[in-house]
DNA sequence: TGACTTGTTCAAAT
DNA sequence: GATTTGAACAAGTC
């Protein structure tokens, strides 16, 4: 699932390949990936003889700048995809947005469930205020951090994924910090020591950056436990008990029992 | 067949 | 008002 580093690989990847290229033309087939606010029309009359000129990220959102001053926002949802090709008739691609550069290649951004976002944003940081999104998780300083999670009651889970609290962080990810921190995931935020938040702030800096500097491919990262084979009832790596298997902040969370230590 | 999964948003509850 | 909880959304997998 797109967390922050499969959303920074695609900012790396429209880096490595859709940057100062003149758009001849754009097809949008899925008007329900648009934010409120950009219609299709918008969309068109802003990429079209326009140019994506850098990339910017925060959190699991990626915002590509165009010359003309605004910026295509994209959010990969589940099942969000960015590939950059040479079109063949005989291999259609299935897309939600293509874009069709004046070179002759092809951007298609697909999203199979349909739970990604486009939009156009004028100024990403205004975006990024108004719709209430924290600090991003690699970006954020150790204070702000604990300032940020150290007062809220509930789940650490719950707070590691809430966007509106620190930006990036999703379900896998927050199962593999808390297993690295060895604090049980339902462990209420405020009941953690200070010194055991600051073990997790640097957990997640460490696992983030690992998983970005690998394009967050799970077999490189295979030295984590839960990262790739999230499953009840496997060995614990660390006290060789069984992992356990719970909802927590509505989702499911994998987790060693016997060494996450409970805080409530 | 239908339960389960994900990130985000919204409504309801506290 | 702020925070928390839980359901809803879509659609692919098993």
């Amino acid at each position: 699932m797109p967390e922050l580093p499969e959303v920074e690989s695609f900012k790396k990847y429209m880096d490595d390949h859709a940057l100062h290229q003149p758009i001849k033309a754009i097809k949008f087939v899925e008007p329900s990936l648009l934010l409120t606010g950009t219609t299709p029309a918008r969309l068109k009359s802003a990429l079209e003889d326009n140019t994506f000129e850098g990339t910017f990220r925060h959190g699991k959102f990626l915002f590509i700048e165009l010359k003309r001053g605004e910026n295509l926002m994209m959010h990969f949802g589940m099942t969000g995809e960015l590939e950059y090709y040479t079109p063949d008739a005989r291999k259609p691609r299935v897309y939600a947005l293509l874009i069709m550069f004046k070179n002759g290649k092809n951007l298609a951004f697909s999203d199979a469930r349909k739970l990604g976002k486009i939009a156009i944003v004028g100024d990403v940081q205004e975006f990024i205020d108004q719709r209430g999104y924290g600090p991003d998780a690699l970006k954020v300083s150790l204070d702000d951090f604990i300032a940020l999670v150290s007062k809220r009651r509930t789940a650490i889970k719950a707070v590691l994924m809430n966007q509106k609290i620190i930006a990036g962080v999703g379900n896998e990810f927050s199962d593999e910090i808390l297993f690295q921190s060895r604090i049980h995931p339902a462990s209420v935020a405020n009941r953690i020591p200070v010194a055991k938040l600051k073990e997790v702030y640097e957990q997640t800096r460490k696992i983030l950056k690992e998983a970005v500097s690998h394009n967050a491919d799970r077999e490189k990262l295979d030295h984590y436990f839960f990262l790739g084979h999230r499953k009840a009832g496997l060995t614990c790596p660390r006290c060789k008990g069984e992992t356990s298997f719970e909802t927590i902040g509505g989702r499911s969370s994998y987790f060693c029992a016997a060494c996450q230590k409970f805080y409530e």
